[in-house]
RNA sequence: CGGGCUGUAGCGCAGGGGUUUAGCGUACGUGUCUGGGGGACAUGGGGUCGGCGGUUCAAAUCCGCCCAGCCCGACCA
């Protein structure tokens, strides 16, 4: 059998980092481009991350005192119309439905037909909606806060779409709520930007920088807007998550009303935040390597896959009775974090060599060989895939049985710090414009090669200086939140600045 | 929405007005041998050449329009 030294996945990350994310997407078969533009079909592998997505978020919503509800996929036009600065946001990237019904023309084909007297959208997200309901179930003090969150699909009829970073549909949760006063849903906006972050490091393995958005990266129609960034493999940001303070602008243009202690009428104060699929895209490009995808087993679509080896029917049997006892001894040992954990068997007809990969370009966590050589020594050939040389071991059966949780926490915990030292290796403090520069301009114009990252520099918080650094392509990804206040002079203009922000080139 | 590149079998590609049935690699089916890192041999099946229209005796091939994908911009959660 040749040794084969080419990596799974061509081309490399180093030689093409957007096709190398598409053929790590194909070759774990996780979804595809659908027929319809922009739009995607999330395959089991990849629907399976989201599960579990939706279930580690879906505790901790609930944990946070929230309930899920579910508004409609269509919100009047004039709903929208509302919020001036919501509309100048969304109103460039809405599906329109106009029509009630089909009829057949002269040729036979079919037409829309039956226009409706005002035109629907499909939501971009909830506000207009969510805020609308809100109006009718807030009258009093008593009746707040309202604590909801939807899961739910959303259209935004995006220019250019990418498999799970940006698809014209989309699936993601929304949390929605409204508060009695100005600080309350300031606490809440940032009690679930820490839900965020917490979720992001401690499920996905993806470190985050929480801090505020500036002005003009602000969500249309908010007051102040937080994200969490995390640095992809090409160092490139990707907002992964957003909380919203929406100040009383939601609940004025909504009727969000209620009266006070004090017998006064007051607006209430709202918030709205989100994550999306999204997620699964950032999971993919901070962890995936050259053989293909590497998934965290807090959020993995399996945990482990067993590989039966055999030559004739009595050693398939003797195989998989050996693999079965494993798995019975793992099951016994209970749940992973309070998950069943998920394993396979793959007794697929299927060349030994063939099956290896697959499951390695999946990124399983652990990939696990029996053949009759083991049963004899009692052990386990074991593949970690966080492991870059692919190189397997041979672990005693019972060892493996009890030390499984620890292992998956072990290759959990490598991937947070692989990703944390990654970012940190290439963020810079950069004080100097000539620095700053060279930092964001490739030396390969044509076709720029990796380069950049993360550089906390000055700013003196001017709309205009972030602008004219959209001429190196670069944008201010947040102010960091727990930054510490130090003087120092804005990169741009050279004006006084009292904080350091995060400088980067963005998804 | 602008610029560039690309659409031929599931995937990757060749062919670039006429060569009787459109090829190659790989994947897929079957058989034998194999089997602990991407097998071997044999034998099969699979195609509206992205779509529509035009030029022509003849179009995968030339022309026009459209659609889709990717990259770069603009725009944007």
């Amino acid at each position: 059998m040749a040794k084969n030294n080419k990596t799974a996945i061509n081309p490399r990350r180093d030689e093409d980092y957007p096709i190398w994310y598409q053929e790590v997407i194909k070759a774990a078969d996780m979804a595809e481009n659908s027929d319809v533009r922009g739009c995607m079909v999330i395959k089991p592998w990849g629907y399976a991350i989201w599960e579990n997505m939706q279930r580690e978020l879906d505790d901790m919503f609930k944990e946070t005192g929230h309930k899920n509800a579910y508004f409609p996929l269509f919100i009047p036009l004039s709903y929208l119309q509302k919020e001036a600065d919501h509309v100048d946001g969304f109103a460039t990237e809405c599906a329109v439905v106009t029509h009630h019904k089909l009829t057949k023309n002269e040729e036979g084909t079919l037409v829309p037909d039956g226009e409706l007297d005002e035109p629907l959208i499909v939501r971009p997200t909830s506000e207009t909606i969510i805020g609308a309901s809100f109006a009718k179930w807030v009258n009093s003090y008593r009746d707040l806060p309202v604590l909801i969150n939807q899961w739910a699909n959303v259209v935004r009829w995006e220019r250019r779409t990418r498999l799970f970073l940006r698809t014209a549909e989309f699936l993601w949760q929304e949390g929605h709520t409204a508060h009695a006063t100005k600080q309350e849903a300031v606490d809440e906006t940032l009690k679930m930007l820490n839900v965020y972050r917490d979720f992001a490091e401690k499920i996905l393995a993806v470190p985050v920088i929480i801090g505020e958005k500036s002005e003009s990266e602000r969500f249309p129609g908010a007051v102040s807007t937080y994200s969490i960034e995390a640095m992809m493999q090409d160092k490139k940001a990707l907002q992964a998550g957003t909380s919203h303070f929406l100040g009383q602008k939601f609940a004025k243009a909504a009727g969000i009303k209620f009266q006070s202690k004090e017998t006064k009428e007051e607006y209430a104060w709202t918030t709205s935040w989100g994550v999306s699929t999204r997620l699964i895209g950032a999971l993919i490009m901070v962890h995936s390597d050259d053989n293909g995808l590497v998934l965290p087993p807090r959020i993995a679509s399996s945990h482990v896959v067993f590989l039966p080896i055999y030559k004739t029917d009595e050693e398939r049997e003797t195989v998989l009775a050996y693999i079965d006892d494993v798995k019975t001894g793992i099951k016994a040992h209970g749940r992973y974090h309070e998950r069943h954990l998920v394993i396979e068997t793959d007794d697929r007809d299927l060349r030994g060599g063939e099956k290896n990969w697959e499951w390695i370009k999946k990124g399983v966590p652990l990939k696990v060989e029996v053949g009759m050589r083991d049963i004899e020594k009692n052990s386990l050939a074991v593949l970690r895939r966080d492991n870059p040389e692919l190189k397997k071991e041979f672990i005693n059966k019972d060892e493996f049985i009890a030390s499984i949780h620890e292992t998956l926490d072990d290759i959990q915990n490598n991937l947070f710090e692989r990703a944390k030292a990654f970012r940190e290796d290439n963020t810079k403090i950069i004080d100097d414009t000539k620095d700053f520069d060279a930092f964001f301009t490739p030396e390969n114009k044509e076709k720029p090669e990796i380069h950049g990252g993360f550089a906390m520099s000055h700013w003196c918080g001017s709309a205009k200086c972030e602008e004219d650094l959209k001429e190196l392509k670069i944008t201010i990804r947040n102010i960091p939140l727990h930054g510490k206040p130090e003087e120092g002079k804005c990169i741009n203009c050279g004006e006084d600045s009292s904080m350091r922000v995060v400088f980067a080139k963005s998804y």
